[in-house]
DNA sequence: GCTCGTGTCTCGCTGAGTGAAACATCGGCC
DNA sequence: GGCCGATGTTTCACTCAGCGAGACACGAGC
């Protein structure tokens, strides 16, 4: 990482190196991958500290629970996020897997929400991590109904191919993003984990996609295309209940 | 809120100067709260919406998605937070009311989730947000368990009344922890909000309690008493399922 | 018209913040 | 034992990032 010349983003730049696989983090870790200068990161960590954005635990520092109330309050999508969960419970209810409400973020489908039971399937998507738009369910959906500018502009770039069946073939990717238009819903089978499918219907109110929906299950036991009806009703139903509450 | 005389804390003031009452602030506003000067509230402000911690809209600043996403990252209690969300499912599954799981910070509960379905009670409860200890079910019984020394140092400071109902007279109070202690679980009836009444039970650990559950529902539906063998097993599972993992 | 509140920008001054360097620990290893 | 490389911590003189007074522009509301 190129550490910026600004107190801010350095401590910016601090922050964003700490990622789920790796919660702790040496101070030299933290000014190596950074490149400030390790006083530097010292003292910018010890302050982070005295702010409650950073931990210090016996291992390193780690992001602490100051900075999780902080980004709660984040209200970006929090109308949607309480909007929706009611109806993502029912979701979960009747499927008893993994649910996941999802937005776009440039290339990537950001996890507003993930919910699930006992028998959940291993799967790499966490509330508030990241996956590329072209690797899952909820990132075609949301990707079939981006402008298509956007689209073409991605699907020229190269593709990550984050499991063997990761789609990275432009065409391939184009006709499933057509076929999801038509359908109203979105598959995905292994191609952002091994052994998981799932299903994703888009949210809408008025024109515009603002989220995505999905149910995702273990390959065996989950057949992703028996729950299309439910994912795309519990879906409108979100929509309708944000389009009912945006203009009361 | 008396501005520090460093860029991080005037940056962090800046922040935790949004709540979720007040998501959209202006400049001037900002500026005001934090008694920083206009011109370097702008500046800060700036460089902060360039490094996605806030966004710029219509009628001022917001968090943004990327302050969510940080937030996330948090690790603090988010093996918790997974370990304990498919209990947490069976206990809204079996009550179909809210939610929620609460840590305790200092003098208040922090909520790590809440979940709820459509018929869900009015509370002042968020993911991410905080009330006072003694005005609520998981409150009490995470200060039944708390240190004694604590405990006494919280009861003769003054207790904010939050509702009409909210024990604030800590002869009562300590009885009703040596009850919570004695039974495994607490109770709370419209302390915390009008209408709202709420039964919790601890997570325990080996010794040490780390978290509570509670379920909550509206006076006159819902009957606190009736769902306390539910709560406390689902605690009890959590505890269970957290210990299994921290000693495999 | 005037006025009040807002957001934006400039610019000279200064102290907050930098980073080299030295020091203190802690292991591991022969 | 003594040597080694790694880590965390502190000091200190230099300098540039950041400060804030002030000026400017815009828009809304009597």
């Amino acid at each position: 990482m190129t550490a910026p010349h600004t107190v801010l983003g350095r401590a910016v730049s601090l922050l964003r190196t700490f990622s789920f696989e790796e919660p702790v983090l040496t101070l030299s870790e933290l000014s190596r991958r950074t490149g400030l200068h390790k006083a530097t990161a010292h003292r910018l960590c010890r302050e982070l500290v005295e702010h409650r954005l950073l931990d210090r635990v016996p291992g390193g520092y780690r992001l602490s629970r100051g900075l999780f109330e902080l980004g709660m309050r984040a209200s970006t999508e929090r109308t949607l996020t309480e909007v929706a969960l009611p109806f993502l419970q029912d979701l979960y209810e009747r499927t008893h897997e993994t649910v996941h409400l999802g937005v776009r973020e440039g290339s990537d489908v950001v996890y507003l929400l993930k919910i699930g039971g006992h028998r959940q399937a291993r799967s790499p998507s966490r509330t508030g991590g990241r996956m590329p738009l072209h690797a899952t369910a909820i990132g075609k959906m949301l990707l079939a109904h981006a402008d298509p500018g956007d689209v073409a502009s991605l699907l020229t770039g190269p593709l990550e191919r984050v499991t063997a069946h990761t789609v990275t073939a432009p065409g391939i990717l184009h006709r499933q993003l057509e076929r999801a238009l038509d359908e109203g819903v979105a598959f995905e089978h292994e191609e952002s984990a091994p052994g998981l499918t799932c299903v994703a219907a888009p949210v809408t109110v008025g024109e515009d996609v603002v989220a995505a929906v999905s149910a995702a299950g273990p390959l065996g036991r989950f057949w992703p295309a028996r729950h299309a009806v439910v994912v795309r009703a519990v879906a409108a139903a979100i929509g309708a209940a944000l389009a009912r509450r945006s203009t009361p």
